[in-house]
DNA sequence: CAGCATCCTTGATGATACTG
DNA sequence: CAGTATCATCAAGGATGCTG
């Protein structure tokens, strides 16, 4: 009921996140290619309004940790296609956790949202 | 395996979030409210550098949304005490399913990003 | 097609000082 | 104590144009 709360008691770090996932696009790509492998354009157009620099950026850091796999294949024009490595595969559990959570309480959060007048 | 990918399949909303969580302090705010309410400035201590106004901000928006309640107790000096609502209570499942995916995968994380040279 | 390179905007956050 | 009020900052993200 009381004394020393851990600061890092959720994130487990200090300040900077360890590990990719709370931006903006990363678990949206993961759910792009929960059903195999994917091109480069063919991410951009769920992800509307990414612009290829930043779907660049994301999909590095993404196979830098290990999340996906990057193949290219040495063809004219150039084709490229990123898919989930186990490791990224098994975020998708913690992800559809939060969907739950989602799908169950958003409408209480409406109405709590509403009731004090924004 | 392929064809239409739903853009919102993740979220469920278009760009701006509905809800104010994957900010950098909500999570650690109902992670520091889990064992019973907590004054203001008892927050302060384990989510050390918060400055009060981003303290604020956060409990505000957590208010509005119905994850908190807010108490104010006339007296001198000032005490006000923020506790968990059922809904925010709610919350702690899926990110104890997040934290348990970081127990579980964060090394691999580590390790594959040593193996890719940062 | 799959990206780089550049420049720019913006919101979340921080620092500091002050108040009921 | 529990905030409020300003100002400053910085990195994520975006816009645009170019290239192998």
């Amino acid at each position: 009921m009381s004394e020393p709360l851990d600061p890092d008691m959720f994130t487990g770090c200090d300040t900077a996140p360890l590990i990719r996932i709370g931006d903006k696009w990363t678990a949206k790509i993961i759910a792009c290619l929960r059903d195999g492998p994917r091109r480069f354009s063919e991410l951009q157009v769920p992800l509307r309004g990414v612009t290829p620099k930043v779907l660049t950026e994301s999909l590095r850091a993404m196979h830098r940790d290990g999340l996906v796999t990057r193949t290219a294949y040495e063809e004219v024009p150039p084709r490229v296609e990123y898919a989930l490595t186990q490791l990224g595969r098994s975020l998708l559990e913690p992800m559809a956790a939060c969907c739950a959570w989602s799908r169950r309480h958003l409408p209480a959060v409406q109405a709590a949202r509403e009731a004090s007048g924004l």
